[in-house]
DNA sequence: GGTGAGTGTTACCAAATTGTTACGAAGTTA
DNA sequence: TAACTTCGTAACAATTTGGTAACACTCACC
């Protein structure tokens, strides 16, 4: 995952250390301000996705930190969200005004919090989704990107590896014959030695994963999830 | 304002009306349908900004209504957005699964709800406008002037160097193939000495830093945030 | 349990690809 | 024109990759 930062302001340094603390447990790059004005400072050096802003603060508050942020082009892409006392305050009204995406009420249940920073990065993430990706399991394969991500880990992989596992996973389950990963692969003119496939094979099982992996003797290779 | 086209769509004729009553005191122009298939159809013929979708619906539901709307070309600037009864629902997944863009939850305060399309459209306006400045993490572009400024601080590029550059940044993680490079940026009826690439990707790297460029070996270069 | 075809593994090397530096021609600016 | 820049190139260094040889292993079958 390229890492998300999130920058976190609120006054109460209970509220920070605790959301912080699970924002991190997620793996997310937390920064923290207590009042509006070192906010929107820190906002412009580190540039984060997210922003979490309290509304009552000393110094300057977050309605109005929320409007200088807003013009700001470099949060074009950053989501803004408020931390608001209840769901029915006025200040959800007077957040959306200021430009605020979303509003988050407290008190704060930390599990519904990271659900729903999830949520809204998601959305941010949602316009990389039109990509050439490819799922299978817990492994998306990026063509454009020349990357493969297991679990969240990002593993690169050389040229031909990369030919060879992508082949295979475009249809999990289908065994592939040496012949056809050859012609695939390699171009069907080109003339390699008998154990090359093999050799290919165990560097795929040793980066990725033995199981995925599976030789049928005497046909082929096949990828299973 | 120029008028910003809203299609609300929900089963419930009380919904339509509290809704549509509150999005068309704001000054927006307000359709509504009853099922996803008449929305699906009403989108089509007026291209709405904004379509405000129910999950719950008898003829064909959100998600599917979505999808179909999310195929249709002329709605590539059109933002969806689902009402779902609890925030927590699994709709919510569903959704942007099918290419929402947001969701809003019941039940509705219409006061919120008008605050949401606000944003939701301001963000809608921000992407169409076309700058000359393009950000990219920490990093803003600046196409007019040829320079760029990472983290407060300008730095000049020479004509060749930038457009790499900016070749490589407008999509952060892509490999671009050196066939792709030489023809973006050097035009494809040039040729270049095999290194020529490479040492101007050198310079990049010494002026911006090295971590942001990454060489795919066999396959060309791609700019990483 | 021996046998052999088909695979697995390892270490190693040659080729392919990229990195780096210095330099000069061409272009720009003062 | 002098003083800089920019840009491509050559020449060489460094790195990575892909492929191979050589040998170990597996498993069905006799």
């Amino acid at each position: 995952m390229s890492d998300i930062r999130i920058l976190l302001v609120d006054d109460e340094e209970d509220i920070l250390e605790i959301v912080g603390y699970n924002l991190s447990k997620e793996g997310y790059i937390v920064s923290t301000a207590t009042n509006g004005k070192d906010a929107v400072k820190l906002a412009k050096s580190i540039v984060p996705h997210l922003v979490i802003l309290d509304v009552m603060m000393p110094e300057m508050d977050g309605i109005e930190a929320c409007e200088l942020m807003r013009k700001m082009p470099e949060l074009d892409n950053t989501v803004i969200t408020f931390l608001t006392a209840r769901a029915e305050d006025y200040s959800q009204l007077a957040g959306f005004e200021a430009g605020a995406d979303d509003y988050i009420s407290k008190p704060i249940k930390p599990k519904v919090l990271v659900g729903k920073v999830k949520s809204l990065l998601r959305r941010l993430n949602k316009t990389e989704q039109l990509k050439d990706v490819l799922h299978v399991g817990t492994i998306e394969i990026n063509r454009e990107e020349y990357k493969i991500i297991k679990e969240g880990v990002e593993i690169v992989l050389p040229r031909k590896e990369f030919e060879l596992f992508y082949l295979l996973a475009t249809k999990p389950g289908k065994v592939f014959t040496r012949e056809e990963i050859l012609d695939k692969v390699w171009g069907n003119e080109v003339v390699v030695g008998g154990r090359t496939i093999d050799v290919h094979i165990r560097k795929l099982r040793e980066k990725i994963g033995d199981d995925y992996f599976k030789t049928i003797k005497g046909v082929g290779y096949k990828f299973e999830i």
